[in-house]
This record gives C-alpha cells, sequence and structure tokens, in this order.
DNA sequence: TTTATTATGTGATAACATAACAAAATCCTA
DNA sequence: TAGGATTTTGTTATGTTATCACATAATAAA
C-alpha cells in the first residue's frame, strides 16, 4: 500500500491547529476546527462535495458549498491541507513546515496518493523561475501514474486509501 | 513580456500534425484537424468553453461540449496540446517529442503564461518515482507567481497573452 | 457488401466553484 | 461597557467545467 508507513512526519492534530492558529493571530473557529477534524478522519484525499456532507453531518445542521469552500480555503491558507489540482481534492498537508513543498504521487488504477517531500526540485524550479525572472507563489508537482502495489499486483487491490469520487480506475 | 521569443522549438502546425497522425495510424479527421487550427489562432490559453464556440464558428455549426472535449482529448492524446490543471485551459505544446515534459510559470497577475523544458527536475522526479516503485505516466508541473514584467513594471500591461476567462488578476 | 469499429451529434445531467447579500459573531476602541 | 468596524457564517442563486448515454454517421476490416 502506498500511503502505509508514511503518515506525516510532524503530524498534523486539532491541538497542533490551534497552537498554530494563535501564534498566527488566525480564529480557529468552530466550524474550521471541526472541518480539520474532518479531514483528520478522512483518509485520504476528499472532494469539496464529500467534504461537505460529512462536515454537515458532524455539526448537525445543513450546510451550502461555499461554507464548505471557506473552510476548505481557510485550512489550505494555514497549510494544512493541500489541494490536488488534478483531483479536484482536498487532503492532509505532510509539511506544516513549508507549504506548497510536496510532490504527490497519484496512482491512476487505485487512487492511491502519496505526498513526498520536494527537496531538490525545489532548488531546481527555483534556479529556472530565477532564470526567468519569476517569483514563485504557489508550486503545484503532481505524477500520475501506476503504484508500486499495482504494478505488481495482478488484481487491483481495494481499500488502499480514500479514494475521491468518480476517480477510481 | 514573458512569452515573447518563446515560440515553440519546433513549432507545431497542421503540417507537422498530420504527418505525425498519419506515422502513429491516428484519424486526424476534419474535426480535430479543425480544433488545432483554432487553437493554433489562440495566442495562449484557452478554456473549453471558449474554445468551443471558436470551433463552432470556424465549422460554422453548432456544438455541444462533448464535441470540444472530444477533440481537445485527441490533441492531448498526440501531445499536440497541454492541459494547464490550475487553469482548467488548454494551450499549444513545446514540446512534441517529450510529452508531459514541460514546465509551467504562470503569472497570477498578468496571466501570461510560458512553458519551459523540464531538463533535471524530469530525472529528479524520475528518481523519486523509481525509490517508490512508482510507474510515472504524467508529469504536472505548474509555478504560479508573479513574472517578470509585473514585477518589474507599475502597472500591470495588459494583452500579454491571451488569458483564460475570468482568471485575470 | 457485410460487419465491426471508431467518430460525431445531441440532450441531459453531473461535478466543481463562486457571486451577492443578509445575519451573526467577534474585535476594537472610546 | 457601549457602539461601530471587521470578520465569519448562512443562504439563495448562479456560473463554470466536464461527462453520461444513446443515436447516427463515417471509416475500417473481413
Ligand atoms: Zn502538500
Ligand atoms: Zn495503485
Ligand atoms: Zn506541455
Ligand atoms: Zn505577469
Amino acid at each position: 500500500m502506498l500511503n502505509s508507513g508514511l503518515t506525516p512526519a510532524k503530524s498534523l492534530s486539532i491541538e497542533v491547529a490551534e497552537r498554530i492558529c494563535a501564534e498566527r493571530g488566525a480564529r480557529f473557529t468552530p466550524l474550521r476546527r471541526t472541518a480539520l477534524e474532518v479531514l483528520l478522519e478522512f483518509n485520504g484525499p476528499v472532494s469539496a462535495y464529500d467534504f461537505l456532507p460529512a462536515l454537515a453531518q458532524r455539526l448537525g445542521r445543513r450546510l451550502a458549498p461555499p461554507t464548505a469552500y471557506r473552510a476548505l480555503g481557510f485550512l489550505l491558507e494555514q497549510g494544512f491541507i493541500c489541494r490536488i489540482e488534478t483531483r479536484n481534492a482536498f487532503t492532509l498537508a505532510t509539511h506544516l513546515e513549508d507549504r506548497n513543498a510536496g510532490v504527490f504521487f497519484l496512482c491512476d488504477h487505485c487512487g492511491a496518493t502519496v505526498e513526498v517531500d520536494a527537496d531538490g526540485i525545489t532548488e531546481l524550479l527555483a534556479g529556472r523561475a530565477a532564470a526567468l525572472g519569476f517569483e514563485v507563489g504557489r508550486r503545484i508537482v503532481e505524477l500520475q501514474g501506476i503504484c508500486a502495489d499495482c504494478r505488481y499486483t495482478t488484481a487491483a487491490v481495494e481499500g488502499q486509501s480514500q479514494v475521491v469520487r468518480g476517480r477510481r480506475a
């Protein structure tokens, strides 16, 4: 399983998020806290529209899309989660220290997603940017392909990770 | 202007596309040919829904979204165009030889987009993939930020490139 | 020619995301 | 602590992106 053993180095928790927000003067409201709780429970990427009912259920009330997107937006701003562009999905960040530092490996077959540190790549891209006079904000690096499990296994194994709706191959 | 002077090394044309398709046994139908013509005329990235009426007009008939997406899908398969994930847009590929080899620099301010060769980055990512046993298919590398022009100019300069609808800062 | 395959037309719908404005909560300062 | 400014959340509606499903047409293969 591509995800196994690769839990975040500095694991994000509600407590950690609370401390970080306090340090930054960011308001970790009940909605935002609950949103992070929901994401912590998802074992992998989740689409905004799968996240929405999960958040609503946990809060015990109906929610409309903007509320979900705002909560996700806050968590993105704080660097607690990352957006996977090629899946329209959101997942816990594995790197609280350096935002946009990750490289995503995304299995087209089983949907497994793993984020690894972008050492070296960051520097290389910074060099290219400098040559162009380009000031880099957000970096997106996503690699689609077939994960080790799917390469070495005859049949697709299910349940390897939460898979975004409709994206399972 | 970030784009200036950076026309594709091996410039794509209808003739080149025709030859490539013939070599591959791919059917370069009138619709697909016209789709490529339309994209050649766009000076930069275009959304599917901006592309759709342009294609329809050139064909002189109404088209529905699936037709546009199918044509774009074909051009993507052949490596004639690239999809810019963070803009939901399509643009001519600058690298006919090596698919998914590019790195996109995307200006958040003026919308300029430039694709450069991914030398070094490709190898670095391949190394990471190998370490994970991951077989890489498509690579996405997109850097968002501020282009040289926008950094060194007081006011935003317009008309630097075709900008995807609603994405101009 | 017959049959299979591939490509396109068409209407509907799914999936993803934000605009706009109102109401509530929080913060700030006098 | 009151009052006003700011931020957050609620709510309705709508905008944007992408695909399904099935019919028809064009092409390729037998
Ligand atoms: Zn990340
Ligand atoms: Zn897999
Ligand atoms: Zn490209
Ligand atoms: Zn710019």
